[in-house]
DNA sequence: CTTGATGTGCAACCGAACGTTGCAGAAGGT
DNA sequence: ACCTTCTGCAACGTTCGGTTGCACATCAAG
């Protein structure tokens, strides 16, 4: 039972800008790489080519504008996102408890030979 | 109200080779980069790089034992991770919801209107 | 229509990250 | 002592995140 991820789709949120990115465009609705760079921390160019990846990968999309490019998160692909996320948070949860309950269980032995 | 995520936590686990390398620590136990880069697509060298990421964000720790360093996971670091990513899962889902319930309201308003 | 402001796109460049190969050295087994 | 095996260091190439600089398109006035 491995985990199903996509490496590209992860490796897109993994990036702190990109995540910033897309908090952004769920906050304030849809935005230009203009407008979202006026809220980061980096230049227009850098944002433009985060939304390369990010439109890559099928979390964003864009309608051109008049001479502007707005771009909008893809919600049903962001959803998968998020439930890839918990997916591999169930699993290593679940592995933690049970190495957890293990050591558990060799203190008791521990204990009863004592 | 910004999502409080360590970063430098995030990008550990952003990179897949190191995502499949707490895998494997979880599943099958403590182990070396010489082991761990049998079970991976990358060379030893490669390996001990991302062990240094690892251990360096506290999500891995290593143990001298003969001529070997045996790494291990830290488990309230990764706990602390899931954490993490559960959080963000959370407030996009949040978000997801919100965009949705308001996209379902625009459809009423303009159902009674018709 | 021309001018100017604003928005986008492309190219060159830099440093850090991920990966490789090659080699030196330390610790085991026989 | 020897050979195997595991670790560590250094050089190198490529991709990624970011910058600057410039050319080009579009809108709004004058």
């Amino acid at each position: 039972m491995s985990t199903v991820v996509d490496d590209h789709l992860w490796s897109a949120i993994g990036d702190p800008t990109r995540r910033r990115m897309l908090d952004l465009l769920l906050a304030e609705g849809p935005g230009t790489a203009t407008t979202l760079s006026a809220h980061l921390p980096v230049t227009r160019q850098a944002v433009t080519k985060h939304l390369v990846v990010l439109d890559r990968v099928g979390l964003v999309r864009s309608t051109p504008a008049g001479r502007e490019k707005r771009y909008h998160v893809d919600e049903a692909q962001l959803a998968r996102a998020v439930a890839q996320l918990n997916s591999v948070g169930a699993l290593w949860n679940a592995r933690l408890r049970r190495i957890k309950s293990l050591a558990e269980a060799i203190q008791q032995a521990r204990n009863k030979s004592r």
